[in-house]
DNA sequence: TTGAAAGCGCTAACAC
DNA sequence: GTGTTAGCGCTTTCAA
C-alpha cells in the first residue's frame, strides 16, 4: 500500500503538503494540489485509518449498539439501523456494530475505536446512562428514558402516537377501547417506547372517558390470538383497537375475523408500526408511522453537532403523523 | 487515556514487557504479570486501537456488508447479522456495517480499517467477485456464486433443500407442487439463493416426474394472494406448496383457506425459513429450517482460519434438515 | 504557499 | 525473563 511520503515524492512536495492538501486545512496552489491529485490517483493511495487515528485522536467510526436478538419487530430495528449508516455515511463516518453486552461499549470507547455511539432499545431506567454520560465521547439514544443524565435522546412521539391514535378513534365515535402491545418482556424491562406508548394510550382514553384495556402481546401469532381471545373476554364490546405489535398485527386482524369481528366492520383498527407494515397488508390498516429510518439519520446528525459542541444536548421527539387507510369505521 | 508507557511506569517495566504480557508473545515472571495487571487496572488502561493497528498492521475488525434494504426477509438478514457480529465478538473481532454501495469496500479495506471482509446478498454471477478476489484481505461469502473466484463460501445448500422439499412432498404421495418463492426482484438479480433454491425444487420435480409450478412472490400480503391465485388458476389440482418466503408465508396459507383449500386438507406446504418462523404460525409448519445465525458465525469461522493460511479457501454448504410440523398430509 | 520534524501509542526485532 | 529502540503512517506545530 502506497504511503502518505510515496505521494508527497512522486509529486515533489513534502508529505505535510499532502497531508493539508487532503484536509484543506490550508491553502494549497492549484498547481501543487493538481500534482498531489495525480500522484494520488496513480498510486491509488488511500490514508492508513490507524496511523490516522493515531496522530488524529479520531476515527471517524460511530459505534452503534442495536437488539440483534430476534423475534421484537426486526423490521423496525433493521430500518432504525440502515438509518444510523446510510446517515454515518453520509455524514463521512462508518459504523461499528455493538451487541448488547455489557462490556463492549467501555472496551470501543477506551480503545478510541470509536469517535460516538449510538444506543437503542433504550430503557426507562437504563443502567447505561451514567456510563455513557461519564463517556469522552458523545453519545445519542434512541429513545426516552425517564432521565436523560444530560444524554441527548430521539424518538418517535409514542406519548403523542398513543394519544392521538386514541383521539382518532374517539373522534370516530368509538368508546371501548383496547392497546395490543409490545410483548410483555420488552414492557417488564420498562423499554422507554412501551412506557411511552402506554402512557399516551391509557391518558387520552380517561381524559376521553373510554373503557380501556391494555394487553401485551407476544411477537408472533399465537401472541396475537392468545390477546385478542383475552380482550373479547374481557371486554366484549370493544370496537377500537390500537396495536402497536409490528408481528402481531396481521394475526391479530385474522383473529379478530376468526372471532366473527370483521375490521373495520366491528373492530376498528390503528397500528403503530412503519409505513411499509401497514401498507402491505390484506386490508391496508390506518396507521402511525414509526419513521425508523429518518430517526436513524437524525441520531447521526445529532452526533455531528455534538462532536463539533459537546454541549449541545437536547432530547428531539418526532412528532406522529397518523394514515388513515381505512381500518377505522366511523360509529358516527 | 492512560498509555502502555503510564502502564509500565507504574509496574516498574519496560513498554515492551507489558506489550508482550498483554499478546502473550514471550514468556513473562509470574510477578512481574502480576505487578502489570494490578498498573493496567488501577489505571483503567486499554491499548489505543489505531496505535496497535498502525504497529501490527491488524485491526481485529470484520467488514460486514448486508442488504440493509427492507422488505426482503429481514428477518433472515438479522440473523445472518446476528451471527456474524457474536461470532466475531466470540473470536475477538468487531464489526464494521458496510452499505452495499460500491466504494465502500474499497475504501474500508485499502484504508486498513478492516481485515476481513463478510459479504452477504451474493449473486449468481456477482460482479464484486474480482475485487474481492484481489484484495490484500481475506472473504467469506454468504451465498454461493457460479464461479466463486477461489473465494471462501458458506450457506445452506438450497439445492438440496428445494429437492429435499420435494421429495418429501413425492414421498407423502402429491404429484402436483408449485414453489412459492423469492420476489421477482430477488429472482432477476439471480441472487444466489433464490437460483440454487429454484435448480433443486424443479430438479428433483423432474426426476420425480412431479407437474411443477415457479411463482416468484413479492414479499408481502399482496404478493402471496398474487400467486395463491397464479396458481390455483394454472394448477387447479396442485396438492404440495413449497414456499421460500418468509414474509408470504402466513399469506399464503390465509389465501389457500379463503380459496376453500385447508391446509393441510387440501393443500400441503413446506417453508424453507429460520425455524421461529416456521414454530410461531397459527398453524406449525413443517419447514426446512434456515440456520442464518450459525451459519453467520460459521462464516467468521472461516475468516480467522483464512487469516491464519490464506490459501484455504473451502466451499461449505450446510445440509439442509427438514422437520415435519403437520402441514402436509399423507395422501398415501 | 510550503517544508521540516516532533510526536501520536503501540509492536517486534534485537540485545542482554 | 526483561529492556532498548526503531519504526508503523499520519497530523500539526513551528519556521520559512
Amino acid at each position: 500500500m502506497a504511503t502518505i511520503e510515496d505521494v508527497a515524492r512522486r509529486a515533489g512536495v513534502s508529505q505535510s503538503t499532502v497531508s493539508y492538501a487532503l484536509s484543506g486545512k490550508r491553502p494549497i496552489s492549484a498547481a501543487t494540489r493538481a500534482r498531489i491529485e495525480k500522484a494520488i490517483a496513480e498510486l491509488g493511495y488511500r490514508a492508513h485509518a490507524g496511523a490516522r487515528a493515531l496522530a488524529s485522536a479520531r476515527t471517524d467510526v460511530i459505534g452503534l449498539m442495536a437488539p440483534l436478538r430476534t423475534g421484537v419487530d426486526v423490521n423496525v430495528i433493521m430500518q432504525f439501523v440502515a438509518g444510523v449508516v446510510t446517515g454515518a455515511g453520509r455524514a463521512g463516518y462508518d459504523v461499528l456494530m455493538l451487541t448488547q453486552d455489557e462490556g463492549s461499549v467501555a472496551r470501543v470507547t477506551s480503545s478510541s475505536m470509536v469517535d460516538a455511539l449510538v444506543v437503542m432499545d433504550v430503557e426507562d431506567d437504563d443502567a447505561r446512562l451514567p456510563a455513557l454520560q461519564a463517556l469522552r465521547q458523545p453519545s445519542v439514544l434512541i429513545g426516552l428514558p425517564a432521565d436523560p443524565h444530560g444524554l441527548s435522546c430521539v424518538d418517535l412521539d409514542f406519548t403523542q402516537a398513543g394519544a392521538s391514535a386514541v383521539r382518532h378513534l374517539l373522534a370516530a365515535g368509538h368508546r371501548t377501547l383496547a392497546l395490543i402491545g409490545s410483548p410483555r418482556a420488552v414492557v417488564e424491562r420498562h423499554t422507554s417506547y412501551a412506557e411511552r406508548m402506554t402512557r399516551g394510550f391509557v391518558g387520552a382514553c380517561e381524559a376521553g372517558g373510554a373503557t380501556h384495556l391494555v394487553l401485551p402481546t407476544d411477537a408472533s401469532a399465537a401472541g396475537a390470538v392468545a390477546s385478542v381471545d383475552t380482550l373479547l373476554a374481557q371486554l366484549p364490546d370493544v370496537t377500537g383497537v390500537v396495536v402497536h405489535n409490528e408481528v402481531a398485527l396481521p394475526h391479530v386482524i385474522s383473529r379478530f375475523r376468526e372471532r366473527g369481528r370483521d375490521v373495520p366492520g366491528e373492530v376498528s383498527v390503528v397500528a403503530v408500526c412503519p409505513e411499509n407494515v401497514a401498507t402491505s397488508l390484506p386490508v391496508p390498516v390506518t396507521s402511525i408511522d414509526i419513521p425508523a429510518e429518518g430517526i436513524g439519520q437524525i441520531a447521526v446528525d445529532m452526533l455531528t453537532g455534538l462532536m463539533r459542541d459537546p454541549s449541545m444536548a437536547e432530547v428531539r421527539l418526532v412528532s406522529p403523523r397518523l394514515t388513515e387507510r381505512g381500518s377505522v369505521r366511523n360509529l358516527g
